[in-house]
DNA sequence: ATATACATGTCGAGG
DNA sequence: CCTCGACGTGTATAT
């Protein structure tokens, strides 16, 4: 890894194109032949390279191309502040827990919590517009589509959830077939096309019973 | 900013969590609370923080805080292989060029290039269900919808320009309304959902258009 | 401040 | 390899 420190002008050109003029940044090149610009402010990078690349270096301009997706990244380098290769190692691989899926299993062991009497006959049930997150029957034995979403639901959530239960209904022997979206809140404009499309929203901050309630409880009150 | 190359184990605590095992990155931390830690391998960041943070660091714990969002990055250090604070300034902005935003306006410019006769009334025009790319009229005189992506058209995009229509066919005296979906290319069940609704698929990748033939050339053959 | 849509999105799973 | 949806999405813009 290569930590350069310097003032600089820097060019991007791929999908679009960007200009950075002079200033200060921290530019990382590493073995994999990515590249990251750090600007002084942002958690992000503000300029970027995925690998592999090919790096030339000619006096004071570095350019980066990468063939695969013909975009080059150019470095105009006025003042070195500081430029140290580093050989490093690292094996490990982020370990990730808490995700949509994982809310899903704790929303299929406790059904009641979208609506009494909810049973889950399938998850994640692959349909030819995509999977749909929990199959369920209702209390009054009505097939009933869930859509679970761990933060905000938008429009885009709610169209998701008409597009599995039009696909459903060509399966006439269902018959009637209810559409639900389950999520923390609701953006105005997916509650407006929820209504006309009769889809029904539930506010239900899975994460949150998780972590007020502990997992074992959330099971024992159906 | 302070850019700390060291062997490290990393817990970020936030929606979800994540955890690293040990081994050597390269860790920013920026003047405006934000921290970046970047692996051996990747353009983008392993793990981060979005400032503003409070960093609290006690021996060889290094634990960055964000009220707003109550997320925690736990950084342990187990050896340093460089720690140094660089005093910077950048005051440049990034400057952008080939976004969505200016291919309406090209296309604006140019709209034969979806169908000759076409004539734009209104970009970005605000409706209660979201803004429409492009409202315009076509040789026979009725109002035609048109979404514009700068690359591949999914569903969603579809059930967007849908979502328009259906507002504007609340004022009949607009009489017949067409939706158009404008995109370099249209996944498969973009077709068919379009197939379904009535939505017209115009295949057009106007950046290349434009990279091919020069902005002027366009607007000459209308 | 809130709401909305774009993004060099990036990433990973499933067919 | 393609297709698709999630993302600690982040970020800018308009109301």
């Amino acid at each position: 890894m290569r930590v350069l420190v310097c003032r600089c002008t820097i060019g991007y050109a791929g999908r679009l194109t960007t200009r950075l003029a002079s200033g200060d940044r921290v530019v990382l090149f590493k073995e994999d032949g990515s590249v990251a610009v750090h600007a002084l402010r942002g958690a992000k990078p503000i300029n970027y390279m995925a690998g592999p690349t090919s790096v030339r270096e000619e006096a004071e301009v570095i350019r980066i191309y990468r063939p695969s997706s013909d975009e080059t990244l150019t470095i105009v380098v006025e003042h070195v502040h500081h430029d140290e290769r580093h050989a490093l190692t690292d094996e490990a691989l982020l370990e990730r827990e808490g995700q949509e899926r994982e809310l899903h299993e704790h929303l299929a062991r406790a059904p009641h919590l979208i609506e009494p009497g909810l049973a889950v006959v399938e998850r994640e049930r692959l349909t030819d517009v995509g999977p749909v997150d929990l199959w369920c029957r209702d209390a009054e034995g009505r097939v009933a589509l869930v859509e679970v979403k761990r933060v905000r639901a938008i429009a885009a959530a709610v169209e998701q959830v008409v597009r599995y239960r039009e696909q459903a209904e060509r399966n006439a022997a269902l018959g009637e077939i209810r559409a639900l979206v389950v999520a923390p809140d609701f953006a105005p404009q997916a509650k407006v096309l929820a209504e006309a499309r009769g889809v029904e929203c539930i506010v239900l901050d899975v994460p949150r019973l998780l972590s007020e309630a502990g997992p074992d409880e959330l099971t024992l009150f159906g």
